[in-house]
DNA sequence: CCCAACAGGTTGTTTTACCAAGCTAGAGCG
DNA sequence: CGCTCTAGCTTGGTAAAACAACCTGTTGGG
């Protein structure tokens, strides 16, 4: 009776392959041994064998070509796609782990943009949560989070401590609600006179508006949140294949 | 000799599960029928049923819980991401099948971030292919595809005619290049008077400015798609799951 | 010489079979 | 009554075998 569990055989194919793509064992455009040489050398069964090739296939390290052979494309790049969510990391960590401040708590008649993507009526009342976010020394963003009132009760939400629990986390626990997927929007406009003083940016530099209406997996609204980045500071890059 | 291949069964059974999903016949958080109930409904082996299971969990359609069974999510909503790609498409698509004037065409020294994108040294000259988009009868957005100059000799790049296939083919079928990825950047900024011109836009209105970087599978630069959107009129939206 | 047919390689798909791991409900015992 | 444990369900993983589809180089015959 092992306590460590295994990893399944196919599973660990897949590592021992990708670490010989890595250290330029299998450099890119070269042939991968057939299925049956692999099915000699590690000693497992060709539907093993083709598991292992089809996950690498599917994760875009090799790419294959019947009745030629499977050939290497190297180490994929599909990974770094969420450095352009820039809400999503707001929404999963603790805001305890993250420099900043927070400078509004309170219930607000919600902007239109807000109004429309929380699926509430117009000039309606939801609650409020900023934040400036801090980076190396200076104000870096301002993060706001518009959660409808109905979701607020019996949460921490309207304490102006800091959460130690993600805000997703905290409204699943606290009133059963499940995150499912973003809608996102990338806008740009000029900072107001208040957003440039917090931000310690010039007045004439744009900023970068990211809205993402996070709703549950019947489509209904739970939050959005609202993250505002000097454009002359900050750009979003993210890497995505082509197909 | 039938001419019309048919789909492999999993792949039927992929898309006969996706309709009973969508029609509500399974309703997002029931119990989807197990795998033997499944063999014995549609007459196949148990691999065959568990390769569409597979891929149906893999697309986001359904999640699985060992021991329990499979549940419904819903369809997935990961297929709209590409709205906010707007490089892409006028990368893969013919210029004839957008509405639009190419305004220059011409060797040039490349700017700062175009020859940092394109790996190419400072001050060097790079091919632009520079067009005005029109959308709903007036001028929507620049759209301008940097190449280096050795990748235009011998194509039909240097023409101010229109394309008749798309960027990526034509480089394909006459440079032998493979688009693979693309970096993929996003800033803002104010507007030039002659791009506000142009464009027809106020002064006092940001631009959105989106750099993709394309790369073959080696990480060699190919091309870059500069797009530029008055923030005013264009949003970029996209959808994705959490987690 | 050229071209067609073939042989032997490759990956793709399907089947049958068996065991392992996890969950649930009910039987049975204290 | 309450608890434990087991029987029987579920999905997950592995093995062995066969056929189909596709590509390539060779071996022929024309």
């Amino acid at each position: 009776m092992s306590l460590e569990s295994v990893p399944p055989k196919y599973a660990q194919l897949v590592q021992a392959l990708q670490r010989r793509i890595e250290s330029g064992d299998y450099p890119p455009g070269s042939m991968l041994p057939s299925e049956n040489q692999l099915i000699n050398e590690f000693g497992v069964s060709r539907p093993t064998v083709v598991a292992a090739l089809r996950v690498l296939r599917e994760q875009g390290w090799i790419e294959s070509q019947q009745g030629k052979g499977r050939f290497v494309r190297g180490r994929p790049v599909t990974a770094s796609v969420e450095q352009s969510r820039p809400g999503q990391a707001h929404l999963t960590s603790p805001e305890t782990s993250s420099d900043g401040e927070v400078t509004e708590v309170a219930a607000l008649v919600a902007p239109e943009r807000i109004a429309t993507l929380l699926d509430i009526a117009p000039k309606s009342k939801a609650f409020l949560r900023r934040r400036l976010i801090s980076r190396d020394g200076g104000p870096a963003e301002i993060v706001s989070a518009w959660v409808p009132l109905e979701l607020t009760e019996g949460t921490d939400l309207t304490s102006a401590d800091l959460l130690t629990e993600g805000l997703g986390e905290h409204l699943r626990s606290r009133k059963g609600v499940r995150f499912d997927h973003i809608v996102q929007q990338i806008t740009a406009r000029m900072p107001t006179a208040d957003e440039a003083k917090r931000l310690g940016m010039p007045k004439n530099t744009p900023l970068l508006a990211v809205y993402g209406a996070v709703r549950d997996a019947s489509g209904q609204a739970l939050a959005v949140v609202e993250v505002l980045l000097p454009a002359d500071r900050h750009e979003l890059e993210d890497v995505y294949p082509i197909g």
